[in-house]
RNA sequence: GGGCCGAUAGCUCAGCUGGUUAGAGCAACGGACUUUUAAUCCGUUGGUCCCGGGUUCGAGUCCCGGUCGGCUCACCA
């Protein structure tokens, strides 16, 4: 049937160049678009149109657009087209274009093709009511209402004011409800955008999010710039690359995860503000928040904190809002997010505490009360287990557990652990009690405080983080979550870092960049333990960066953003892939 | 990767506990109509029921396997 179809467009197609007609020329060009022709003056009703044209002062307007409905009633045909603007409806009578224009229109065209205009603008009777109404105002281009044309009895020829510009051989999908089939929408993308005025408008929308981002930053004196994606190790933040081969210099590379590392070293080049933007790869599973390849931001300006970036990004998201929706108040699955600043803050600590009832956790230095926080608010009860054995070294693990009765037969560290595991399973509240003071015997508060903060953000991840509505910067994370980040001063178990959560999801990450070389080897080492241990997603040791910071990076705070979570706000799509323009599927 | 759900005409969908030749609207094709706007009216065409096995006298429908997709959990900032 498709094959029908598409051989009945090829034979129209055939016809057209029969009649020495091109039917894909390239030589015609607007005058107008139809959102130009909408504002445009327009004769009040055919028969001032009639009369300018008899005195020759019809204003003669070129069109071009896709044809999208067709309403045919014998001697006259309404037609609607639609580019990149809007859609304009053109009025093809037989008094102005014959017998033998309106012939050649219902012949050539259908739907779908791309066609040349070139009439005069009215307003029909309906189109004047529907003003009057209040419905909105629209006028309709009346086809060869020319002085050119109506000279001389059937002068009117068809191919000079109206031509078909692009004929299409495919069919477009049901006028009325589109492609639903959402694989087909992302898959034939280029037919969702002619029929779904909302996918157009979500990438009209993202366009417009990323030159907002542009002229704020740009206005503070940030240099854009652009950094590899093609990388030897990829680091910057925790997660597994994609892998790919170099011929010419025959090694394996990945593709980035991050532009972190090498806009720092940017910085301390002396740069001192850069931003990118640009496309981010991690291997992952996919979903609503999730696509493999994504656009982020990182700026970095020196001489400012975390502090300073909240209030950077309270404005440029405020500005965003303002300037994609023209409000900086949103609408996101038919609620309300305000980015109004100021915005909340909380400590991880607070925020957790109050959740579970156990009040304000935010000086918490206590694994003991960390893994009773953590039991049954986390994905599972042998997940707290996982999340001491990532913190703590190998020593100062498996010690703890041989200390529990731990299985000292066992082969590896996995195997160790899961036989202990298996051992006390069956009541977790008393075994992680035992566990829990064993280890707040042992270590010094601050690794006590990261330990037990690191169980909190787990809680956070998994209970808190989702509910999260209006803006929330979220501070004091647990040092060991954030291996680039700034010790607080003071306070050594936590850093200078927040995270901005909005209807739901993470939608910033920022802190005062760690510039000390010695501690910045450390964390990397910690990383690196968590790799050996099994963690794909942990960080390499970056020689070339850590090179970079004993040449001495200025004090410096740093910052990324998720430009499609962003988008997703702005545009009030509940997934990812609805505002990206071709999201990863399998292979068809 | 796990669980649940889905795939029928170019598009949107219906198709009952298995039972004649699988239907509708839109689109297409033929016809009528000189202000329509999801135009209307008359007529016609169009199907690998996702793929492969199986059960059955008989499968779009039931069973098994597969492909692709959706939701969700896990992974993942």
């Amino acid at each position: 049937m498709e094959e029908n179809l598409r051989a009945e467009r090829l034979r129209k197609m055939e016809d057209l160049r029969k009649a020495g007609l091109d039917p894909y020329t390239n030589d015609f060009r607007p005058t107008m678009t139809a959102a130009e022709a909408q504002r445009a003056r327009f004769a009040a009703d055919e028969d001032t149109l009639k009369g300018a044209i008899a005195a020759g002062r019809e204003d003669i307007q070129l069109v071009t657009g896709r044809v999208m409905t067709i309403r045919d009633s014998g001697k006259a045909v309404f037609v609607t087209i639609q580019d990149r603007t809007t859609t304009l409806q053109l009025y093809l009578k037989v008094d102005y274009v014959g017998e033998q224009g309106l012939e050649f229109f219902k012949k050539h065209v259908d739907l779908g093709d791309i066609i040349g205009a070139m009439g005069a603008l009215f307003q029909t009777r309906v189109q004047a009511r529907n003003e009057k109404d209040g419905k909105g105002h629209e006028v309709t281009l009346l086809v060869g209402a020319t002085k050119l044309q109506a000279v001389g009895g059937d002068a009117p020829r068809m191919p000079s004011s109206l031509r078909v510009l692009t004929k299409a051989l495919h069919p477009l999908p049901d006028k009325w409800h589109g492609l639903a089939d959402v694989e087909q929408r992302y898959r034939q993308r280029h037919v969702d955008l002619i029929v779904s005025p909302e996918a157009r408008m979500k990438l009209r929308r993202r366009a417009r999010v990323i030159q907002s981002i542009r002229a704020f930053l740009d206005g503070r004196e940030f240099l854009e710039v652009e950094t590899p994606v093609l990388q030897d190790t990829a680091g910057g933040a925790t997660a597994r690359p994609f892998r790919t081969h170099f011929n010419a210099l025959s090694q394996d590379m990945v593709l980035r995860i991050a532009t972190e590392l090498h806009l720092k070293r940017l910085v301390v080049g002396g740069l001192e503000r850069v931003y990118e933007i640009g496309r981010i790869f991690r291997n992952e599973g996919v979903s609503r928040k999730h696509n493999p390849e994504f656009t982020s931001i990182e700026l970095y300006q020196a001489y400012a904190t975390y502090r300073d970036l909240m209030e950077l990004t309270e404005e440029m998201l405020h500005k965003i809002a303002v300037d994609v929706t023209g409000s900086a108040v949103v609408k996101y699955a038919g609620k309300d997010v305000d980015f109004t600043p100021p915005y909340r803050k909380v400590a991880l600590g607070d925020l957790v505490g109050t959740h579970l009832g156990a009040g304000d956790q935010s000086e918490i230095d206590s694994v003991v009360k960390g893994l009773e926080l953590a039991l049954g608010h986390v994905v599972s009860d042998v997940e707290p287990l996982r999340l001491v054995q990532k913190v703590l070294s190998n020593d100062e693990y498996t010690a703890a557990l041989k200390e529990l009765g731990g299985a000292v037969d066992a082969g590896s560290e996995m195997d160790f652990s899961r036989a202990t595991w298996e051992r006390h399973k069956a009541d977790p509240k008393a075994f992680y009690a035992r566990l829990g003071k064993l280890i707040d015997a042992s270590l010094p508060r601050e690794r006590r405080r990261d330990l037990a903060l690191y169980l909190l953000f787990a809680v956070f991840e998994h209970e808190i983080e989702h509910t999260l509505w209006n803006p929330t910067f979220v501070v004091e994370y647990p040092i060991s979550a954030s291996p680039l980040a700034r010790r607080r001063d003071g306070d050594p178990a936590i850093v200078d870092r927040f995270e901005l959560f909005s209807a739901g999801m993470e939608v910033a990450n920022a802190f005062s960049e760690l510039t000390d070389p010695v501690d910045q080897r450390g964390r990397f080492e910690a990383q690196a333990r968590m790799k050996a241990l099994g963690d794909e997603e942990a960080q390499a040791v970056d020689e070339e960066f850590l090179a970079a910071l004993e040449v001495g990076m200025p004090p410096t705070a740093g910052e990324g953003l998720g430009i499609d979570r962003l988008v997703m706000l702005m545009t009030d799509s509940a997934t990812i892939r609805e505002v990206i323009a071709f999201p990863q599927l399998r292979r068809a």
